[in-house]
DNA sequence: GCACAATCAGTAATCGTTTACTTGAGCCTA
DNA sequence: TAGGCTCAAGTAAACGATTACTGATTGTGC
């Protein structure tokens, strides 16, 4: 069943059933219901891939993220594609779980169906891989770190913001020996995430002691074996400040393995603030970088790109802030409040 | 940049480079060759819709599922999205969120991009709205209890076998008064798992006592209200079965904010095994539903419907079945108070 | 040596829309 | 009343691929 089969049976041209389908005003408004009449009895749906041949517009936006199982990003996937359906988009959607394969046949699916754009949400993205994309003017957009210098648009995320608040906070319930579970060396939000810590440290006359430092991979099982480190060293952490909110739960299962009451013994914070953080035992103190926030905003960017005439020249800058959301997986340091050995099991 | 354009520089037709570009192999290994060197170097990617348009297939599949938030849901994602791009299909996700006017529209948006079929993995979808579907004679396949009836295939999931060794299991540590918390009644897969915990309780002669089985709503806010629910109750618990392993997380955030300890004071068993469980405190024994396998099966049974030449006069059924995984979060019960540490089976 | 078959590249119709352009009716104005 | 203008509705040309059909070339059998 087609549009001409519509027009038919509407007695009208196929013109005039694509306006009425498309609103244009100017269709008489009797022979509009006479075309939507006919198109109810019968069921029909326009066909989009017609629509977007002819339109030169597939009314599809890509939208990159890390990894879905990360329970960061379902969050920002439902907020994202609830607001592209209500614009009319379709969402092509990976998951590239940060491998280069991926992300290049990622960004070749998106060519092939003629994506209007391209939300990057993913932490840490090989920028050549978005060559491709660039040379066809696809509007782009990165959230977090992305390139400040070429044309596409980025959310930058202040990390400092939320991660002051953080140490400031530890700081003031007199912990000392604050360690940092960082991510990824290699991804830049991991690496901001650091510096903001050790700036923040910096900034309170605290030092960032190098044994307290650790890498983990954003995972529980990374947070884990971080945690682990840390506690075998010859530094013992009072806190732990950790680069998400999954290293976060790593630690505080190493902890109670370890027979670590928390935050008795130790003090732990997060950082994103996943919808479960709120519902782990402690709940956890973390810093909120509002997912809904990031998509919404990442959303908007996008289209704005999208309806802009002239083509941009230079990208715009966006910001997203965190803050500081005080759970339960935070207390005075051990040693401040009595003398109290360490529990070891 | 379109195929004419690929097929001037090669000097060849565009019905060979077309040829080229679908292997087919009748066409000249010469000519093929000239016309990929062409392709390669001018950065050419197909245009989908134009294919599809006239091929009549659009490598789309829609993948309807409950609640991306909820952690069951993420895997299954991934897994069916990996499996489709290896066979160059596309995904249209839809998390509906039980609402049905978001099933509507995504029936709706599903059909206008000519969906080669549907998989359908919420636990609860009106059937009605799936009308639609089936006038255009797109293959469905139904994860959990759909409709035996009708032509769609269906994934039958088997909770009787995981439930029953979750029931003896708890029977087997001597706990008497189990409680179950279920889902919705309004879904079918929650009731089942009812049925079947109470069959499974009944097949060991223990009585599934009324008081002892509550709703829930399958989500962590669900579990604790259920919890409270339970925990005021006139019979207290020594073990709680839940129909959902977000349903257990919330049962272990009350029990916790009752002072109660998990579990020497109570037990929790959950349902579905999603990747957390292994690492909340304590680590959930819970009953696998395998979302990997869940979504292998789904795609399999879609890619079989799409394959086949004659329309199916009936729907094949497919089982998953589940099983019991014992981690920490049960114990003997409390009253046996034998001095006895963990059980290991 | 010729008729016919096989092979394979090219021509052009087609998919289902949108939309630029055309047509013609009605109205206004001089 | 003719000429021009406005405006709604129709005609047909795109969009970018696939593919049925056509036709040229070569091979083959008698």
């Amino acid at each position: 069943m087609d549009i001409r089969e519509i027009a038919k049976r509407a007695r009208v041209s196929t013109a005039t059933v694509s306006r009425a389908i498309n609103r244009v005003p100017t269709v008489n408004p009797q022979l509009a219901k006479r075309v939507w009449n006919v198109i109810e009895e019968l069921g029909y749906y326009p066909n989009t891939q017609a629509r977007a041949l002819v339109s030169g517009r597939s009314r599809i936006l890509g939208l990159i993220i890390s990894e879905i199982t990360n329970p960061f990003f379902p969050e920002i996937v439902q907020v994202f594609e609830r607001i592209a359906v209500e614009h009319d988009f379709e969402i092509l959607l990976t998951s590239t779980g940060n491998d280069p394969k991926r992300m290049e046949t990622a960004v070749r699916r998106m060519i092939e169906r003629r994506v209007e754009g391209v939300a990057i949400v993913t932490f840490g993205m090989e920028e050549v891989l978005l060559e491709d994309l660039k040379l066809r003017k696809v509007p782009l957009v990165f959230a977090d770190v992305g390139p400040s210098r070429s044309l596409v648009s980025n959310i930058r995320i202040d990390y400092q913001h939320g991660i002051r608040q953080a140490v400031q906070h530890l700081a003031a319930l007199r912990h000392r020996n604050i360690a940092f579970i960082a991510g990824p060396s290699r991804l830049k939000s991991a690496e901001a995430r650091r510096q903001a810590f050790i700036h923040s440290m910096e900034e309170i006359g605290l030092e960032a002691k190098i044994g307290l430092i650790v890498e983990g991979n954003h995972t529980i099982e990374g947070g884990i074996s971080a945690c682990a480190q840390l506690l075998a060293g010859p530094i013992t952490p009072t806190a732990i400040l950790c680069s998400n909110d999954m290293t976060a739960l790593g630690v505080m299962r190493k902890s109670y393995e370890e027979g670590l009451v928390i935050p008795r013994d130790l003090s732990v914070v997060g950082f994103d603030d996943i919808r479960l953080a709120q519902f782990v035992l402690p709940a956890l103190t973390t810093v909120q970088m509002s997912q809904a926030e990031l998509a919404r905003l990442a959303f908007n960017a996008l289209l704005a790109e999208i309806k802009r005439e002239t083509p941009a020249t230079t990208g715009t800058e966006y910001v997203l802030t965190t803050h500081l959301v005080l759970r339960e997986s935070t207390h005075l340091a051990p040693d401040s409040a009595v003398k109290n050995p360490k529990i070891t099991s």
